[in-house]
DNA sequence: GATGAATGAGTTTTCATTCAT
DNA sequence: TATGAATGAAAACTCATTCAT
């Protein structure tokens, strides 16, 4: 049973870094095909084109993201648990797989527009978990879709500021005060 | 007093529109030119190069903007009362100026990176007025500039789901709630 | 008497420095307007065209050049005697016309070849020394606009050399070698 | 032993052929890439800008005519015979190799400066002869430097008017008669 | 005469994509 | 599958020249 042994993981690897740092239209084939040490000519033979490659990346790492999420749902039932498992997830992704998590986040706000109009699977995810909190009266009544927005940009922000030096690096104790605030917005 | 009669308004105009909507780096120069009644070359008469222009719309812009939250907070004295006008400015700034605003955002973000190196001018005001709001005993003892993080993220993620159209368009109903919110996360 | 007071002179000293650096192609109306302290417009005030102001700018420097040449054989009768103060002028000129004499040289050889499909007078001037020497028999019998070029090669490449700092820059005791040299070509 | 079947040697004859008739200035990529039979990004695959196409194809003809030279002096011992077989070289190339001679002067004397600020390799041959010549005995005293650009402008300006017509194409007996007064130059 | 903003044709350069090997 | 030279359409940018003021 022997893996055929292609270029395509290179490919991806590749362009994963470069888009992540520049951009995907400031990544060019040329970058990709040096970086991954293959020929341009190669990316087109795993991906019908540029674009296709970005897309195809962008959802792979956002599957893997929201696995990585349910991972950490795994074994909590009461709301609250719930969220503060959700924050802290979203924070360990984004420490250990930065580039995948850089990269999710510049797709999703600037780049892949079209792509991610439809809702992104872990913002449905914190949706359900607020809607539950609500059902069981553990969280005030609010829309579920803005308090969902409006947690996702405390979070979504801590980590800018974190990635860009702006606040000091230390993930756990930001991490901790982050979930405090959050309670705090949704709580009774 | 005359004015000189030149085209650089209309690049201006023209580059901001077209910046805000496509990305600067999806914007041609033929683009521009195209939108803005004039030949390509009197882009360079008034910028050295795209780039130049993009940031100097950028600056121009985060300049306005930050005059535009400055007369908000203007007849404010309270931490609580200045938040509150903060918040209300940025969300009437993001409605009535769109274009600006999303151009503001998405350089800030992505495209001029390096440009927008130094701290925003709109996140230093916030943060003095949380700082202010601790001296004061009002807010809870906390980061600063995380708790600045935070409140911009609940801001501008709410923003964006409203631009896109996540969260139904009511800004009236979603800044208050946005507001309620944000005091819960700052308050005692 | 009132002389008109115009750009011209302006116009006319800059481009000279400008096209003798760096060549006239490389040379643009921005270039020589930015220089000169006018504006671009004010150029084709005076001269139909970048070409024709480089033409006009040879023609009056060469003028200047002959004229120079001839009033350093003013008062010359023997035809050695000759050759020597046009050699001597020829090495005082682009001594102390540093500007025009490379102008004259760079256009000649390289830019403005259709221009000086006629002769150069300065060269023609030679060519009657050599045939006055000739006649009289103090020269040795040689087409004489072989000898002609010859010596000019003599000179200019010395020159080009000094003023490239290859050779050490003493202008009188190279002249003087350049002298002793040229004798030894052409006489008997 | 194949080959990698390439277009740069196409670009490189077509652009030594453009910038020998018209210089490198005048010159456009798109006139290459059209004699070529190429397109103008081809260009770009092989070099990075066309000044570096200019400076590859200089270095490689500057070399050319070094070797061709040494070819000449080959089987000479004496300075007197070396002096003159260099002069003899350097006019049959100038003969045979119309273009590339042409290319390399102009090139010399005005486009690529910079580049040929280093001694040309041909200059420092015949600088090495006339030293030999000089301990042997054979030439008179003289800078050694100044005697070889001396004799370097009675070669080139000769070529020089030879080729613009200024004076009979007869290469036999002009190179006789340059010979013959060049040595006149140098010897004792 | 002088200005300098505007032009537009032209220049160099880039880059996603194709294709023969 | 992989290559990488070649492509060509389009990009950013240049510049001599014009023209309304």
């Amino acid at each position: 049973m022997s893996r055929p042994i292609t270029k395509k993981g290179e490919v991806i690897d590749a362009a994963l870094a470069l888009f992540m740092r520049k951009g995907i239209k400031a990544t060019t084939t040329r970058d990709i095909a040096l970086r991954a040490g293959i020929s341009e000519g190669t990316i087109y033979r795993h991906f019908s084109s540029k674009e296709s490659l970005a897309e195809s990346i962008f959802a792979e790492n956002l599957d893997y993201f929201a696995k990585f999420l349910k991972g950490y749902l795994l074994h909590t039932k009461e709301p609250l648990e719930m969220l503060q498992a959700y924050i802290a997830g979203f924070f360990e992704f984004s420490r250990i797989e930065q580039r995948r998590y850089s990269f999710i986040i510049a797709a999703h706000q600037t780049e892949l527009k079209k792509l991610s109009r439809g809702n992104m699977k872990p913002m449905q995810t914190l949706t359900k978990i607020l809607r539950l909190g609500q059902k069981q009266g553990v969280f005030r009544k609010m829309d579920t879709k803005l308090a969902g927005a409006m947690v996702m940009g405390v979070i979504m922000q801590t980590i800018f500021y974190l990635k860009t030096g702006r606040i000091p690096v230390n993930y756990d104790a930001v991490t901790a005060e982050v979930l405090k605030t959050c309670v705090r917005m949704v709580e009774k």
